[in-house]
DNA sequence: CATGAATGAGGTTTCATTCAT
DNA sequence: CATGAATGAAACCTCATTCAT
């Protein structure tokens, strides 16, 4: 993407994020992108097709991601690596999936329907770790479907927070998530020096993932 | 309340909830209710008055609730009342706990102080139970304000599914989350025969404060 | 009137010449009566009604006290007499006559007809006091139409910025606009004490004039 | 300023002379200029924005002159220059001199405080005169104040009734308010010779300072 | 006598978007 | 590639007024 349109971009990204995309306006993408509102639309369709585009990008790539860490493994690794997925993704790149998960309702339903689709297939990934896992006996949840609900929105809270400054620092709080999903599914975790290196490879994925923005 | 002032409220938390407060017109506001744009005026302030209004109320019963639940007991018993009433709140009123979770971003700084300050004492309900909780050792957390943040937002995010013709009870959900809860502090629950003891309790508190609506 | 009507009447005239007719709306009026807005209708007709009567009311006054203090009388006696009336009227009722000389653009066509002909009876004596005086060679002007708006303007000013409080009593303003007037008009004064009489006894007209109100 | 910028302008300034700031709306503003409702905020501010950009302007203007005009001389001359300028001001530019005449109410306690200080610049050159006339025995008058408050209001009422039509011409007019004036003031005016040129002098400079418009 | 409730019309200003230059 | 100019629609809110109680 061309620079100015990567502008345009992260304009929309951090003002979706911080004021809503109604609470938005074009005026205001254009002073902090840089350009008047009228060249806005050199590197854009609507306001909305906009926010599609991020939202689409975005729920995208956490899905290629979550599709490669679930490619092989047995579930407590699975539902593990989806977990520092996650919460990795949700605190490094706090404002796109801020729009992802709030946004949902500002799009039209046609929009909502293709975004829908990718969050359901990635929440899939999900449902199929935590439902192996009961099977097999990792896990002990008497409501699987509400088990999974209640780790999306647990670990997507880290965006509402999440700083680089604080004082735990981002591999530590991804353990400590990955701890916490565990103590929801009733399951006892690996030995730490095995967390550490799932949490590790996770983040390269994160890393390469978002690389190309 | 007015019936009609009360047709207002209710439709702008049905319309905030749905479509944001700055997603939702006041026309749209004056058509729910049933009323000229310009009657809307008689009942409400401007629309954010009427924003705060809804906050305000929704999380200043919230915060009487804790605080009768918390006033004794110890921490398993608190934080587990805790839970039961920040979930059958989320789920019994969905859409006014909806607009406080989410249309914080909507308010003036002033108006958004008052209302932060609400949140920050109900929030240190919680954070009082799991500090004391891990200082008696009913608890086993390494990260105590990251817990709770978390399941605030576990046990909130029932909001954002939550329907009365689900397959599973509303009494039944709450005791789910209240074992996730447990689970994710690295504490063990209490009797099944106990715990809906609790939840019953809590379930008749939650109907009592919010019955004068 | 009723004490209310009163109420209503005083506080249109001080809102209509604060803020103007259009710059003042019917809950300021209300307000400032102490009544709702409702109410207020019971007292008047329309918020233009209100303006009519107060303009008329007014211009009625000085019409009828003009045509008495120059009911005979020379030219320069008369027109002293007029400008005294002038000046003490737009001092001691500063409101309404601002309300009169500033809000004729305010009314209707209709309404504004029927006041323009009172003002134009009443500048009527005025031009003919002054169109006598240079026939007799009492004044000494060039363009006597001209001579009778700047006066009428000149006196009026004093309704602009008059206070109780300053430092020339309301007796002496009223001699020094005199001077003036006739200086406009190329003429020689009265000797002091004279003045002084005739002041005194146009004062005692303005009073029993205004009394009823 | 752009053309369209100019017809908002011109628009503005005869609406509000006719009917008052606020008896003025923005579609009537639009109406006049031949513009859109929008489309006229690309040329102004707020409607209170161009007000105040109508006023600082002309009386700026005004105030330009004044120095310029009382820069020497003696207070004779000086007093004659400003009468002749005041009302020829107010007779060539009518609407713009109504505008600052009536409209200080129609300000915001900021711009008020900006326009009244332009305002008083300008009559300090007025007072000044008179004051340093009165010292030399050139003017006899016993308030000057009130005689700076008088002659202001007598000159500045042309712009109530003056059209070009009328039969008399300007020239001509200038020379009777001169004369007025100093009769206000009780000072023998200059020769009829010195008079016109004076009066000529001033009227290129009134044409020269509102050449730009 | 007084008012709360109600409203259609209109207030000023901003909206997202288009287009000629 | 960039923008100033333009606009219909809509934003929130207030207007003057009526009427049942």
């Amino acid at each position: 993407m061309s620079p100015t349109g990567s502008r345009v971009r992260d304009a929309a990204i951090e003002l979706f994020a911080e004021r809503g995309f109604h609470g938005t306006g074009i005026r205001d993408l254009a002073e902090r992108a840089g350009l008047s509102s009228a060249t806005l639309y050199h590197y854009m369709g609507t306001k909305e097709d906009l926010l599609v585009s991020i939202m689409t990008t975005s729920l995208g790539r956490l899905l290629t991601a979550g599709e490669r860490l679930t490619a092989d493994g047995d579930p407590l690794a699975r539902i593990t690596a989806l977990v520092e997925l996650h919460v990795l993704t949700h605190a490094v790149r706090r404002l796109e999936t801020r729009v992802v998960d709030d946004e949902m309702r500002s799009l039209s339903p046609d929009h909502r329907a293709t975004v829908v689709a990718l969050r359901d297939r990635y929440e899939h990934l999900w449902q199929d770790a935590i439902d192996t896992g009961c099977a097999t006996g990792a896990f002990h949840v008497r409501a699987p479907r509400v088990a999974r609900l209640a780790l999306l929105e647990m670990c997507g809270g880290i965006a509402r927070w999440y700083t680089p400054d604080g004082p735990i620092p981002l591999e530590q709080l991804a353990l400590r998530y990955a701890e916490m999903a565990l103590g929801v599914l009733g399951a006892a975790g690996p030995p730490p020096e095995l967390a550490v290196d799932s949490v590790r490879r996770t983040m390269a994925l994160v890393d390469e993932i978002w690389l190309p923005d």
